[in-house]
DNA sequence: TATTGTTATACTCTATAACTATA
DNA sequence: TATAGTTATAGAGTATAACAATA
């Protein structure tokens, strides 16, 4: 356990829980932050990748969309009929298949796109007001890279997914 | 906004969402992870924050336990019986307020905290496993400083405060 | 028979407010 | 009267499996 003869350094890492630990307050913050900045709009998070993914791929089915969210599709149903309700987006008729539907998004979805754009700009700067922009890119870069090599898919996010919770002791 | 005049840069920070949602997925992954890891101990993330809070403070009291973590006091009670089932800690009579219990860890609870810390830089190592040396101890200085300007409190999990929730659409 | 979107069900987690026993 | 710990209740969110329409 590193060999330090100097006893004063000898938990060099230890100081406020670790680069991990970090990661995960500052991520919740953030996360928890641009939520509240969202409801300017009246939208939750799940809201806004939706849209996002929509403006991607217009056309996308229900299926489709879970799959890029990594989500279940029954999961989807209440948030399309919420964007749906708003008018943000449309549920069309798929070409050849009449099961499914085309989800498009309207032009008042285009117009929350860039509002949510703005927001999630304003949130970031709000989030790094503490770095230099040279810092702010050094930060992306290093996340970036933490990002690739953990294998996580652009753009999705993980929105929590199902952590194995250990048997809940007896409980008779 | 960005006075560039060459097209092909002007949106340099549009990559994959920018650093406020990588930010947010990196650390939710981080999170999920960990939380991964610590069932092999039969724990979840809350229990450990509750050990450390406990090695920390020993003798500490439920109410001001709730108030480190941040949390309702009724949170805690389903979490420190299970810790306390588990043989980890115990609530003993307190000196002067006979209303209060005064938390303390046992052995079995000290080997514990031991053991998540082990997890914890297994964990991290895991995570960062991508960068350099030098580039951990870069991006642990960068997310300390967001941390800090933030007005984060150190080794308190944010563990997704409540998020004001909009509306859910008219149900009739 | 398989698949799309949807609904129904059960289960977990949480916040809130009572409740008790002390202070 | 106020506070510590606890319990009860209700609400949101989710996974899972069923379901009807279509392939």
């Amino acid at each position: 356990m590193r060999g330090n003869k100097d006893p004063d350094c000898s938990k060099p890492k230890a100081r406020s829980g670790g680069a991990a630990f970090l990661l995960a307050q500052v991520g919740a913050h953030a996360a928890a932050k641009f939520g509240e900045r969202l409801a300017e709009l009246k939208l939750i998070p799940a809201h806004a990748g939706i849209v996002r993914v929509l403006a991607a791929t217009p056309g996308i089915t229900q299926q489709a969309l879970a799959s890029a969210l990594q989500t279940q599709p029954s999961r989807l149903v209440a948030l399309v009929d919420e964007l749906e309700s708003k008018g943000l987006l449309e549920r069309r008729p798929h070409d050849s298949d009449r099961r499914s539907y085309s989800l498009h998004l309207t032009d008042a979805g285009h117009s929350t796109l860039q509002a949510i754009g703005r927001i999630a700009r304003d949130h970031q700067q709000t989030l790094l007001a503490g770095l230099s922009e040279e810092q702010q890119r050094q930060l992306t870069a290093l996340l970036q890279r933490v990002a690739d090599q953990q294998g996580l898919i652009p753009r999705v996010h993980p929105g929590y997914r199902t952590i194995e919770r250990p048997e809940r002791s007896e409980k008779p």
